[in-house]
RNA sequence: GGGCGGGUGGCGGAACUGGCAGACGCGCCGGACUUAGGAUCCGGUGCCGCAAGGCAUGAGGGUUCGAGUCCCUCCCCGCCCA
């Protein structure tokens, strides 16, 4: 390989380049250039526009994988991108470092989350930066920094103090076995405990949760003003908060002074109720139970707490349920109908029972057919054939219709029907409107060691009292043992949990549980504006300056939880006056997943993972982010591919071959320019023409593959042109210099060497990654000849060269002269002349 | 079952408001580089056909001078929810 000449014979030079691309030998260089020069810190340019750009940040575990990769390159592309237009960029990276996976591994082999977690965050921002993302590393932090969770329990005293923080009984699951809370993943198939495999039960106990609920509305509205967000993501928030109107009622119970209420959305249909459902576990079900059914009914309690809810409420799981012996009576119609409990009733859910309208809902209609109970249509369609009576009905008819055989409501439309009979419930006082939501409220204790205490001190006399602000942070003990059962580990620490009540001074006890770590992501985009501050979470001029994100970059399986929670804590802070305005980002990417080559999700399992540090050995960061970029739009997924990456790698050394080819246009003085003309012409236009594909294509959409696709054609140009004449070689050079200055978001270090090469020594002390984004001449951009298709009945059977302003009589005659469109239009009658200008004429004959 | 995406060459993918389908890359085929080439450069490459031409964007219908793009019917695939 050594001492060969290039095909492309390069002429002496002064410069004398490399001939060789060599990405080792030029990353590292460039990359310390532009830490010295601080090239990507923030707030450099107090008098540009601002743009935040933020990826979602990783959790350490071991180094960086390919999944991460992606998503900063698309990060990194867009705020390259952005700085080189002038705005004042904020690119932070920190890590999310609290979490269930650190304390597992540490139970594994005994070391401490803490020390891992360094460790990985060491081997991990080695990884980042070899890769040349443009982070300002100054603003860094960790969750796991007691300075940066002191703030999540500050946030959580202001959030007790306004009353969205609150102890509640919540479910948590349950280890017969090990006598003990345990965490979800430790639930394995069918409700067993993943160490002692004994089975998992429900089991309520007390718990700390955000009144997310009474935010629903708001965040619903919200989502309305999210017109740069995926559509999919909005929607499955939409569902996710799952608003729905409806109306709850209270069936009386015969004989009794218990009242059943039910919510319902179809109370139009409540003439056809043939039973009411209580969910198993419904605080009623054991006092309506008649002695004679008490055997049976208790029985399905039980085998119904051991069945997880998801399981048992699926729409194709069997309907099960039994009869408790009491009835209720229906308070429109007056009717006694039997009270069942069923298991695809939840307790959790709306009020926990349901009156069921078996003709108007298919559930209810499989339930009542299953168990023999009638079927009573009073919802007829509107236009079309009527139902037949309920008990020939093969399935329930669930549109709206209009009401029959519902007493004084027969008649009305669905809609008007709901109003009127809700309205009804409120006047005679058994019922109102009612708006339930799927959303439940944050449940977010967790019984861990490595997470954010929660800054509660239990006194026997004062309760639940928050610690001052003055005594955060609450920090974790060092010396906790870790044992995964999910007892909290810090009840274990003595020294932590016995404290003095900061009200009386007597002794208390330390609540002992820390928070879920999606409270650190909820805020940790607001830190970075202010990672230092000790005083504050983060100070509101730098808020007022930087907030909302522009562009927040991550994958859709945050689509629910997270990017709900962190709208939620965005509302918060504004309520709390640090924030001025309600949603935390304008434009959201959702990035696809990087397979593995076979097609497979990359995993140890399937021996298919290709990792992101020996990649960028081999090839170089700059062919990496290149393969990340060209492979698909940032939404797809991808597919690793060698012999794709061999291409970027290739195109990579393609461009650089053509630079080192062209040295000798490197000091043609650009007033030679006006003199192209012919080819080199048109490689002006080709490079102008270029510039403004690329521009336009990454100022919208981020259409990073078709820019590539763009320089590798006008690389390619340059390729097929040698210059003969100074306005040939400045043409050339002017393409040069726009090929490097756009290759600089994608593959950096390439650009910015090529860049330097080309423009030698007047851009000695500059850096092309601060430089402004090339411009293009208009005049340039348009074409003054065009190809227009010519079309015989739609068909192509030629093309012509016409001047860009040609009319349709120009462009006819032109295209008249052509043989293929003569033989078409031999002996054929001329009925119609389509011209489409600078595009085609088709002409239609008979 | 519901919601949202999506079906385009051997592969990844292009295609503005309906206007030359297949940009660009990979792979493959050929040529050049008077040794080799898995380097590089040049050329070719949707399918059928010697050609003229015909056929092609999941299937079928429709609107239109003209449909990957718009409208109906249907079939597959992916993701999320249940």
């Amino acid at each position: 390989m050594q001492n060969r000449r290039p095909a492309v014979i390069s002429r002496a030079s002064m410069t004398s380049m490399n001939e060789r691309y060599e990405p080792r030998s030029i990353e590292p260089r460039w990359q310390k250039r532009w830490d010295d020069a601080g090239v990507f810190k923030a707030g450099r340019r107090a008098g540009a526009e601002k743009r935040y750009v933020l990826e979602m940040f990783p959790y350490p575990s071991g180094a960086m994988h390919m999944g991460h990769a992606r998503v900063y390159t698309i990060g990194d592309a867009l705020a390259r991108l952005l700085r080189m237009k002038g705005y004042d960029v904020l690119h932070p990276m920190g890590f999310d470092a609290l979490g269930l996976p650190a304390e597992n591994a540490a139970l594994k082999d005994g070391r401490h989350p803490a020390e891992r977690t360094r460790e990985n965050i060491v081997s991990f921002r080695e990884d980042m930066k070899r890769a040349g993302f443009a982070f300002d590393w100054e603003r860094e932090f960790a969750t796991c920094d007691p300075e940066y969770y002191r703030w999540n329990q500050w946030f959580f005293l202001r959030m007790l103090e306004k009353g969205i923080v609150y102890r509640r009984q919540g479910k948590a699951n349950w280890c017969t076995g090990c006598n003990t809370v345990i965490a979800n993943e430790q639930v394995v198939d069918e409700n067993i405990c993943e160490r002692c495999s004994s089975p998992v039960e429900e089991k309520v106990i007390p718990e700390w949760a955000f009144r997310i609920t009474d935010y629903a509305d708001d965040l619903l509205e919200g989502l309305d003003g999210l017109r740069e967000w995926p559509e999919r993501i909005t929607t499955m928030q939409r569902n996710w908060i799952g608003r729905s109107q409806g109306a709850e009622v209270d069936f009386a119970v015969a004989g009794q002074a218990e009242r059943i209420r039910v919510f319902t959305t179809r109370v139009d249909t409540i003439f056809g109720c043939t039973y009411v459902v209580l969910a198993p576990d419904h605080p009623l079900t054991a006092r309506l139970t008649t002695p004679e059914r008490k055997a049976e009914v208790q029985a399905f309690v039980e085998r119904m707490a051991r069945i997880d809810p998801a399981g048992r409420t699926g729409e194709d799981a069997p309907k099960e349920g039994a009869f408790t012996g009491s009835f209720a009576v229906n308070p429109y119609s007056g009717e006694k109908i039997p009270v069942w409990i069923a298991n695809f009733v939840l307790a959790g859910y709306g009020t926990g029972a349901v009156m069921s309208v078996p003709a108007h809902d298919q559930r209810d209609f499989e339930f009542a057919r299953k168990y023999g109970l009638p079927v009573r249509v009073v919802v007829q369609p509107a236009g079309g054939d009527r139902l037949p009576p309920g008990d020939l009905l093969g399935k329930a008819f669930t549109d709206d219709g209009v009401l029959v055989e519902s007493g004084p409501f027969t008649g009305l439309a669905g809609e008007e029907a709901r109003r009127r009979m809700s309205a009804l419930a409120g006047e005679k006082g058994f019922g109102e409107p009612s708006v339930k939501y799927h959303l439940r409220d944050w449940g977010f204790s967790r019984q861990r060691y490595w997470g954010t205490p929660i800054p509660i001190v239990y006194c026997p006399e004062h309760g639940a009292v928050g610690v001052p602000d003055a005594d955060l942070p609450v920090t974790l003990p060092p010396e906790a043992i870790i044992t995964g059962t999910g007892e909290p580990p810090l009840a274990k620490v003595p020294a932590f949990v016995n404290t003095t009540c900061p009200r009386c001074g007597k002794a208390a006890r330390r609540e002992t549980e820390t928070m879920d770590t999606f409270v650190d992501s909820s805020w940790y985009y607001a830190r970075y504006l202010s990672p230092r501050d000790a005083e504050r979470p983060f100070g509101q001029a730098e808020a007022r300056r930087w907030l909302p994100v522009d562009v927040y970059v991550g994958g859709p399986e945050h689509a629910v939880m997270h990017l709900l929670y962190f709208r939620f804590w965005h509302r918060v802070m504004e309520q709390l006056g640090l924030v001025f305005e309600k949603e935390p980002v304008k434009r959201l990417v959702t990035q696809g997943i990087v397979n593995g080559p076979d097609g497979r999700k990359m995993s140890k399992r399937w021996g298919n993972v290709v990792q992101p540090g020996p990649i960028i050995d081999r090839f170089g960061a700059d062919t990496m982010r290149m393969f990340m970029l060209f492979a698909a739009p940032p939404e797809k997924d991808i597919d690793w591919s060698d012999e794709q990456v061999d291409g970027m790698f290739r195109f990579l050394a393609r461009v650089w071959r053509i630079f080192h080819a062209r040295q000798e246009t490197f000091q043609v003085p650009d007033r030679a320019l006006a003199d192209a003309a012919g080819p080199f012409l048109e490689l002006r236009r080709k490079t102008h023409r270029t510039v403004k594909r690329v521009t336009d294509g990454l100022e919208g959409d981020l259409k990073f593959n078709t820019s590539i696709a763009a320089l590798m054609e006008l690389v390619n140009e340059l390729y097929a042109l040698e210059p003969a004449t100074d306005a040939d070689r400045a043409a050339v050079r002017e393409a040069l210099v726009a090929v490097a200055s756009m290759l600089a978001p994608f593959a950096p270090h390439v650009a910015e060497e090529l860049w330097h090469e080309v423009l030698g020594p007047a851009v000695r002390d500059q850096l092309l990654a601060e430089s402004p984004w090339p411009s293009y001449d208009p005049a340039l951009v348009v074409a003054d000849v065009v190809t227009i298709a010519v079309q015989v009945n739609g068909k192509l059977r030629g093309e012509i060269q016409a001047p860009i302003s040609a009319g349709e009589a120009e462009v006819r005659v032109l295209a008249l002269q052509e043989e293929r469109v003569k033989t078409h239009l031999a002996g054929k009658t001329l009925r119609k002349v389509v011209f489409v200008p600078r595009r085609l004429i088709n002409f239609v004959v008979t």
